[in-house]
DNA sequence: CTGAAAGCGCTAACAG
DNA sequence: CTGTTAGCGCTTTCAG
């Protein structure tokens, strides 16, 4: 069908293996004889079949990322990163998005097959993986940013994984409103019966109102799950609607994510309530859009950058044998914008 | 190394071709065999090396689509619905998103030589395409949402192309801004030296204001340039910023992009206008986001579903020889919604 | 330094 | 219905 390495061998009078060296620098090789091969390539326009190269090599120095939710702003900066610092290494990433309803391991475990990947990285998502079919993947793996895969965990089965302290970041961020004087706190978040990060954070809301001995009241909190993307803008803006008109007296908003808390912020101006002066809202992630919200978002920044770096250098030390999987928590930060301020005390 | 079509073959104890046709739903062969096979790849957890497939068949019934600038929000509904629709006619899409620096036709040309794919679709970018290599990719391709790439084009050498009337729709836009009694109407664009978008959405901003009598004026215009990636809200906040503080007469932007235009609103706040009031904000796209804007942000819309659904439509055609590349214009529609308004007169 | 030859894992004739 | 066999395009020994 199209031109292959043998058509090139032909043409240019040497066997199919001197191309193949020409193709990929091999120092065995006359300078002259690559230099006149490349320019036949160059010519004829001919391109490698990866699919054979890879049926053929044992090695490949690839990553695979796969990432799930890739609509996510906050993994846009983070993969941008993570593909940085690999090629730093003078390793390739394929870059893979998993729909909701694909089975992330397996898919790592076909690339893994195909591509004699060395590693793999796994971003967003919840953590309800089979530890067996883990294993088989044969290749070292990192969790990122997916919250704590190893809390109910002993060392010894003990996962690479990545994230900020979840339920800590949360604490403080709902902490910081109570300060305020809000005492009618909502919380918009995600899958409160699987472990996630929805549930991590939900668990750092708890802890702040016990703090302060302010009630719980499940009233409160919605769980969205419209879609099969949760975190978004429409999501945030039913879960605001309805919180708001069950409960006007709710004075403050603290959301699993930025995106969410955007949706809400749209329904509580719509609902004639200003921010912050009557309403306060905080979102989770830290993305760009935040700073360019009118008005700022106050959020809990997770620090992308270390993050990504971290998960590259912590997945490459395990591919050379030099550390074992571990758990590495990052600080996340409370930024205080103009989305939040003191509560309403009526 | 992982268990191959064979070790299956073995343990089942017929041929590979019976484990391959059990695979691949093969008409000729036994139910209850299958079955038998069927069960023996679920233990094991067997999965089947695409690229050896891909090496071997001969076809395929995929196509790939190919994004530049993914990050851009307005592409990821796009590639949502072309993803449904070509599913829907019982074929599979290979999403990749190419980088600014990358070649998307080099990139095109290897996909079809090692997935045997059956089209491709070119999202983004700008147009400057070496017609050579295109007729090299040897399969049918369609460009969706890059403008009118067959501006210079004889009828013989049409391009399947899928656009909105990119001049047009900014013509209205900005003859809505001057009917609203604005004069010192800004533009912030992209790429005008280039065949693009950005040059096309200029020319309308143009003839709109020729039509009023409006001198054109060149300290107006900001060229985004700033990063690989120009669709950005750091690129238009630095744009008004610039604008505003050279021409504080300045009453109304329009953004090529609704990111763009993000970037220009926090910009004009900041500098203490009021949007609508002193200052409006038109944007062009239409993505989700602007309707969660504070204000909601007047644009052009793109008609997206349809766009995506027509896309996908002709390149089927193209497929099945039932139709030749041909251009198609979309209607754009101008949305608006809070961020424009009455023109400040002095 | 270079060529010949042996597969990588799979599919697709081709005979049964 | 099923097994045998010949490659897909490439890389990689192994001899020169």
């Amino acid at each position: 069908m199209s031109v292959t390495i043998k058509d090139i061998a032909k043409q240019c009078g040497v066997g199919v293996s001197t191309v193949s060296r020409a193709l990929n620098n091999h120092p065995d090789i006359n300078p002259q004889t690559r230099e006149m091969i490349m320019k036949v390539i160059r010519e004829t326009g001919f391109v490698p079949n990866d699919s054979a190269r890879y049926l053929k090599r044992s090695e490949s120095n690839s990553l695979a990322l796969l990432v799930k939710g890739i609509s996510n702003p906050f993994f846009s900066e983070m993969i941008r990163i993570m593909e940085m610092e690999t090629e730093k290494r003078g390793y390739s990433v394929i870059l893979r998005h998993v729909s909701a309803n694909e089975d992330e391991v397996a898919v790592a475990y076909s690339l893994v097959r195909e591509r004699r990947l060395k590693g793999i990285i796994f971003l967003g998502g919840n953590f309800t993986h089979d530890g067996e079919a883990l294993k088989k993947l044969g290749v070292p793996y990192i969790f990122s940013t997916i919250g704590n895969v190893n809390e109910n965990t002993n060392d010894d089965d003990l996962i690479a994984n990545i994230a900020v302290d979840d339920v800590e970041a949360s604490r403080e961020a709902v902490d910081y409103l109570i300060q305020q004087g809000h005492r009618n706190i909502a919380i918009v978040t995600d899958a409160l019966h699987v472990p996630s990060v929805g549930q991590l954070r939900f668990r750092g809301y708890r802890k702040a109102l016990e703090a302060h001995g302010i009630p719980y009241r499940e009233e409160l909190v919605y769980e969205v799950n419209d879609g099969t993307e949760h975190y978004t803008r429409p999501n945030g803006y039913k879960a605001a609607r309805s919180l708001l008109s069950a409960h006007p007296e709710i004075t403050a908003f603290f959301c699993i994510s930025d995106v969410l808390a955007f949706g809400v912020c749209r329904a509580v101006v719509e609902r004639g309530k200003r921010i912050p002066l009557d309403v306060s809202v905080v979102g989770f992630d830290g993305i760009e859009e935040g700073d360019y919200y009118i008005p700022k978002l106050t959020t809990v920044r997770q620090p992308v950058e270390q993050m990504a770096e971290e998960t590259v250098n912590l997945l490459f030390d395990m591919i050379q044998k030099k550390a074992k999987p571990k758990n590495i928590i990052m600080p996340a930060q409370l930024l205080i914008k103009e989305s939040s301020g003191t509560g309403y005390r009526g």
